[in-house]
DNA sequence: AGCTGTGGCAGGGAGG
DNA sequence: CCTCCCTGCCAC
């Protein structure tokens, strides 16, 4: 089994045509009752897009329809091996290929892709490029950021217009090198010329840029084409592709995301930082000059240019747009210094590619995993089952208002720890590989861990962390696979077995608490946060406390104190502030603090979640006055109140739901609608409203943010004025309300004063944990 | 095209 | 007013 993790190597890959007879199947059939029968038998396959490759094919085969597929859709099954080769001659005839190449790990049950793609077996041939045994520091890692510029002012430069040209090209790597590509010294194609002869000379392993994927790669090669320069950067000399540069999607001119170059990797610190954000989910944007601020490795002296005036720059004052992209490029090897390791390590135990492993998900990894195992025992593989998972995590509030002093306990890992410890895993995972990678995996991270605190060379020690949390991300993934419904080895039953148990284990602990006479407050899946006993006084005393709590839980699982705190704000489930002994503020949750929450009520709600904490009143009343200040005399910008949404859905799906009656018209899409640019899956819109009734309709009162004029603002203030009264309502549970009332209102006759009033006690449920069951139960009946 | 899960809160629109 | 339904965002 432990060869199972240390994959990506030639010999453990489905790489090309010649390794098919690796691939067995069986096959399913499925009666009229809609009952499921197992043919017993193996067989060699492949898979196909098109049901016409083999028309025409005389030996015997099956020809299945997949379900659910999204590029392969059917399966052929052949009788013997001969006529197996017999359909991929016949089919690399037509076609006039000499060989078929896959493409992609994921697919590597259901495709043989018939475009040739030497960039993958380049990568799959260079054992430099799968990272065994590699160290992320041994990599040799190349930054790269363009600049460009448009005659046109104020306008970006766009790729395709011949007027428009790249004027630098800063380029940094890891070992201290920095050059700079210059326009006014070069001509374009002297610079793209040069810039294919630097990197094939530096020889990077990997290529790094912000936004390289959608913005760098695709211009320098709409530029070369232009020049007809072939940007042929690859190892092997080829020019970078797009991994789904295949039939369906140039049909649909879907724009093909640049990801491959033969030989390298190309990596964008944009995805990084998504990725990133997705679990941390506090930057404000996405973009390269903010990231280097969150992360803390700006250069000293940054220069920084607005985009819309690199054209003026260029063409006046030149030099502090050479800093400025050098600082780019500098800015961009700390991002991927900072974010990269982790698939750095991850990449070393998967059989994906370095960038598929930062653009892939967690279950995809892990199908991937169990994959590879089954093709190496040449099992077959079950479709996805079908039905829904029932159950999730619990989770309850016990108390509601300011209370103290708070502990945080947390079970670890403990969806992990009980599919480990109750050997839960998919029942038609028929090797039983789920549960021994799980268990390898666990076993590797503790000892990732252990090796960790006890390194003392900080290189070592970074290392180390990089692995431990890479196969945490992989461990806990594990769970979420059992309930994916397109997850080839799924199992609904188990993922909810897996809920259920976490259930009753935590029920557990917080009458473990209570009998220790803690008061617990909130709950959610593994963590609870309570108000321990007052006897429990010492740090000494709490780590006792979490010991036998530990004790009373099953064997196999273990509680941490996560966190102790001066207060805690409790308002609803998933939803609280708390203030930590240095004075540090963190708030949770989406009544709280959202994206979707204008900034100047996110600034409000902070404050006042502040003062609570702080038990400062007239600090309350006064930000009151003071952000209802700001909005009647037009002292906030549209940064300050426009509302950013992201679309889910594409135009057309949107109109039609708003056609059927199965959605109402929102602003955002039709903000996006009435713009000139295409509405794109995922696209934030920034809006705010206008007019004067406070309760407007916002689809038809509401205008694009870069329309808002600082001169002749008409932002709707009695809507922003109620959207504070709306805010303050959240702090009602605080407050009798009277106090509320006069808190939370323009002074009148008297002016406010904080006098006699006070934060009410905190609400505690009257119920206990049983109470509550038993209600649940009778609501039920 | 890609694609781990459930639970929970808030806001907006539509219709009573 | 209220309730229902939908979406977006967030916690874990």
């Amino acid at each position: 089994m432990n060869t199972l993790l240390y994959g990506h190597d030639p010999e453990e890959c489905i790489v090309d045509v010649h390794q098919l007879d690796e691939c067995t199947m069986r096959l399913y059939t499925r009666d009229a009752a809609g009952v499921h029968h197992r043919d017993e038998r193996f067989y060699p396959f492949f898979f196909l897009s098109q049901r016409s490759h083999l028309e025409g094919f005389q030996p015997r085969h099956w020809i299945k329809e997949l379900e659910g597929r999204a590029h392969y859709r059917y399966v052929c099954a052949f009788e013997s091996w001969p006529a197996l080769w017999d359909a991929v001659r016949f089919i690399l005839e037509r076609h006039n290929r000499t060989s078929l190449t896959k493409v992609d790990h994921y697919a590597s049950l259901e495709t043989i892709s018939l475009t040739p793609d030497p960039v993958t077996q380049y990568l799959l041939q260079s054992g430099k490029t799968f990272f065994k045994q590699m160290q992320f520091s041994d990599l040799h890692r190349l930054q790269l950021d363009i600049e460009t510029y448009s005659p046109i002012p104020g306008q970006f430069g766009r790729a395709s217009r011949p007027g428009d040209r790249i004027i630098l090209v800063a380029l940094s790597d890891n070992r201290g090198w920095l050059h700079l590509l210059d326009g006014k010294e070069l001509t374009e194609q002297q610079m793209l010329a040069t810039l294919v002869e630097l990197i094939r000379e530096k020889d990077p392993d990997v290529i790094e840029g912000h936004n390289i994927y959608e913005f760098d790669l695709p211009y320098i090669l709409k530029r070369c084409e232009l020049h007809q320069i072939p940007f042929a950067i690859g190892r092997d000399g080829s020019t970078p592709q797009s991994p789904f540069a295949r039939g369906v999607q140039e049909r649909r001119s879907i724009p093909s995301v640049i990801t491959e170059v033969g030989g390298r990797h190309i990596i964008d610190t944009l995805t990084l930082v998504r990725n990133y954000d997705q679990s941390k989910r506090n930057m404000e944007s996405h973009g390269l000059k903010y990231a280097a601020q969150y992360f803390g490795i700006v250069p000293q002296n940054r220069t920084y240019i607005p985009s819309e005036k690199i054209s003026w720059y260029w063409e006046h004052d030149p030099e502090p747009l050479r800093r400025y992209a050098m600082d780019d490029v500098f800015e961009t090897r700390g991002i991927s210094e900072h974010l990269s390791g982790t698939y750095f390590y991850l990449t070393q135990m998967l059989p994906m590619s370095y960038s598929t492993v930062l653009r892939s998900g967690s279950a995809t990894k892990i199908e991937h995993l169990l994959l590879r195992g089954y093709l190496r025992q040449r099992h077959s593989v079950p479709r996805p089952g079908e039905g829904y998972q029932t159950m999730g995590g619990y989770t309850d509030i016990f108390a509601v208002g300011m209370l103290e002093p708070i502990l945080h306990v947390d079970i670890e890992s403990l969806y992990p720890s009980i599919m480990i410890s109750k050997a839960i895993r998919p029942r038609s995972d028929v090797l039983g590989l789920f549960t021994s990678l799980l268990k390898e995996l666990t076993t590797l991270r503790i000892q990732a861990k252990r090796r960790m605190m006890a390194a003392d060379d900080p290189q070592e020690h970074s290392r180390l962390d990089a692995t431990q949390s890479s196969l945490k991300i992989l461990i806990n993934s594990f769970y979420g696979y059992l309930g994916y419904s397109r997850g080839m080895f799924n199992d609904y039953a188990s993922a909810d077995e897996v809920t259920r148990s976490g259930q009753e284990i935590l029920r557990q602990m917080i009458l473990s608490i209570q009998s220790k006479r803690g008061t617990v407050i909130e709950v959610d899946t593994d963590g609870i946060f309570f108000v321990p006993s007052e006897i429990v006084r010492t740090e000494e005393d709490e780590r006792h406390l979490v010991d036998s709590l530990c004790r009373e839980l099953p064997e196999g699982i273990t509680v941490a104190l996560e966190g102790r705190y001066r207060k805690m704000l409790s308002y609803k489930k998933k939803n609280y502030a708390l203030l930590d002994y240095e004075g540090n503020i963190r708030i949770k949750g989406s009544a709280l603090t959202s994206r979707s929450i204008e900034r100047f009520g996110r600034n409000y709600i902070r404050t006042c979640v502040s003062c609570l904490l702080n038990g400062n009143i007239a600090g309350l009343h006064s930000a009151y006055i003071e952000t209802r200040e700001l909005i009647l005399n037009h002292k906030l910008t549209i940064r300050d109140f426009a509302k950013v949404e992201s679309l889910t859905d594409t135009a057309s799906e949107y109109l039609q739901a708003v056609e059927a009656g199965k959605r109402s018209r929102s602003a955002a899409y039709e903000i996006a609608l009435a713009s000139d640019k295409p509405l794109r899956r995922g696209d934030r819109v920034a809006y705010y409203v206008t007019g004067d009734d406070p309760n407007p309709r916002s689809f038809d009162n509401c205008k694009p943010a870069a329309e808002w004029d600082p001169n002749f603002p008409d932002e709707n203030i009695p809507y922003y004025l109620r959207r504070v009264d709306e805010y303050s309502e959240k702090f009602k549970p605080f407050f009798s309300a009277r106090d509320h009332h006069r808190i939370f209102s323009v002074d009148d006759l008297f002016p406010f004063s904080p006098q006699e009033i006070s934060i009410l006690d905190p609400k505690l449920s009257p119920n206990t944990l049983s109470d509550k069951e038993d209600m649940n139960i009778k609501t039920n009946q």
